[in-house]
DNA sequence: ACTTTTTTAAATGTCTGACAAATGGAAAAC
DNA sequence: GTTTTCCATTTGTCAGACATTTAAAAAAGT
């Protein structure tokens, strides 16, 4: 039961928690310099290296950039959305993988929240997003194409269809949960005649958000879902019969 | 020496991605255990304080943790789904507050998420589940509540929707939206009479969601989601008149 | 032979001091 | 007034040392 009173936690993550809780009240604010590694180091009466790796570890979080020179420094981040998927990917990816999350968890999931943007997608879509949904589904038809590259078009595909939702908090979310899949959509062989269906059936949504028609939108996702579960349980069926 | 791209990184960025392919490839595995930070320093031939800083950054992403003594080391965390909340949780809010992102871009988002849930938790919510929404909602109409424990409550309750869908990836992924709205809703003032309107709208949600009626909760989720932009929108357009 | 205690070695955590490299600004030269 | 040179500041890196923790080996006791 002794499970761990509050176990004393190294200095450099104490300090680190005490400059990001400055962050997050806003006590420091975006833009700003922190005071050099050598005050930092005065202040909380620790060595230099020990700011330092309190430093990386907000580094590490995009919290803050350093920057070297004589009016270098630590200085705090404005966490953009862009900055931030890249980290939201690489955690959601370790998260399905070291969590073996079954493929059709994951599948669930990630239809499930693409389902949410299709309303607001196929009422705010610009043109552009159709642009690039149709050319992907142009790329995806390409006969010489890999699989690797088929699963990226697919992705930009669906990051396509999310962006059109013109919510920057939806498109955030959304990027874990779909890029996140596609080292698991890559431990599939698309067969010539399962991309065909996948094609058509990323046409008829395309379409369909063409024509701003929420429920052809809904209903076509739903379908491809439902494919490409067939499709994985297909290919994971075959694998365990030939092991 | 032959590392001289354009933007030569920092040395212990350079090894913190090292070590972080590694673990995203599988070529370190789950609990295992990386060299001492000695033989590391003299792997990539840095010194001991630039390996530390790499580790650092590694930890706090929390791809690995540290243990001190004989056996000691630094282990390849497993990346567990409650762990990954915090981050989640942090940065979302982080991205919320620094980007200034309206209250009803949030609102929409979460509200549009939420709604995903909504068919597979009114298929899959368990009793616990409804017994923790009756619960909040009845703390929800006591009187004496501060403005946070109420907004804490509501957080609690849609957890308990969101978790009743039975998805991991979904509660991950929710709890980003759902919780980093929370900064945002405690700066409204709920009246007693908008603490009444949500907590019949509450009810509604969780009756719907007993009679796993998919409908019914869809539409007392978006009746929920335009009640507060109401709220929402009334507690701004005094406050920028009285400034 | 088995259990308990002690010792020990390995590893991280921290400190001190130093030098290298970058960089912006001030001082000097033109 | 413009350009160049110099310099102080700050981060990046290194080397070595000591403190602390911890598990396993060694020793002692039963």
């Amino acid at each position: 039961m002794e499970n761990a009173p509050p176990r004393p936690a190294d200095l450099s993550a104490q300090i680190a928690s005490a400059i990001r809780d400055a962050i997050v009240d806003g006590r420091l604010r975006v833009e700003e310099r922190l005071p050099s590694e050598a005050e930092l180091a005065d202040q909380f009466s620790v060595s230099r290296p020990t700011v330092r790796e309190a430093l990386k570890r907000l580094a590490a979080q995009s919290l803050i950039r350093t920057q070297r020179g004589a009016a270098g420094g630590a200085f705090v981040n404005r966490l953009s959305f862009e900055n931030a998927y890249a980290q939201q990917i690489t955690t959601s990816t370790l998260l399905l993988s070291m969590n073996a999350v079954s493929f059709d968890t994951a599948c669930e999931a990630r239809f499930a929240l693409e389902r949410a943007c299709a309303p607001l997608s196929s009422q705010r879509r610009s043109p552009d997003h159709l642009a690039t949904m149709r050319a992907e589904i142009h790329r995806q038809a390409q006969p010489g194409l890999t699989d690797e590259a088929f699963c990226a078009s697919d992705v930009a595909f669906h990051r396509a269809l999310v962006d059109g939702a013109g919510n920057p908090v939806l498109s955030y979310q959304l990027a874990g949960a779909v890029e996140a899949m596609q080292p698991l959509m890559n431990m599939i062989t698309f067969t010539a005649r399962s991309r065909e269906t996948i094609v058509a059936l990323h046409t008829g949504i395309a379409d369909a958000l063409e024509a701003r028609d929420v429920v052809e939108t809904t209903q076509g996702l739903s379908a491809l879902e439902s494919e490409t579960r067939k499709i994985a349980a297909g290919v994971f069926a075959a694998r365990a019969a030939r092991d």
